[in-house]
DNA sequence: TGAATGACGCGCC
DNA sequence: AGGCGCGCCATTC
């Protein structure tokens, strides 16, 4: 498999990589940073992906800081262990104080 | 080639 | 205020 649009999934690999440690992002953000707002369900598709890759794509959530791809990770909560981990509150699924770990990429990169 | 799906986002009822 | 549905873009069957 060898899509053009590869670059497209690449792009947001690039991104979700380049996360800060302690911090999240949302699928909207990544999207909008790629001009695809639009798009915001091909990130989260991209992330299918991401898997085997070097996407911690445990800290990519959607914009409402609710870890709506923790079923498809490892087990169950495993994505919200590895927040948890890295100093971020997650409380059923939602991430407490989003706003303060949100990380912008088309601000902060 | 056409149709259905999907880790979202926003609008509308 | 809360719940439901539609739209978008790319991938896959």
């Amino acid at each position: 498999m060898q899509p053009e649009t590869l670059n497209f999934f690449d792009k947001v690999y690039e991104v979700a990589k380049q996360i800060p440690y302690g911090r999240v992002t949302s699928y909207g953000a990544i999207a909008m940073y790629l001009g695809a707002v639009k798009s915001a369900r091909m990130v989260g598709y991209a992330m299918n992906g991401s898997v085997g890759k070097d996407v911690p794509a445990h800290r990519v959530v959607n914009r409402k800081g609710l870890l709506t791809g923790k079923h498809h990770f490892d087990g169950t909560n495993l994505m919200q262990q590895l927040l948890e981990s890295e100093g971020i509150k997650v409380v059923d699924n939602q991430i407490q104080d989003f706003e303060k770990v949100f990380w912008n990429p088309s601000k902060e990169l």
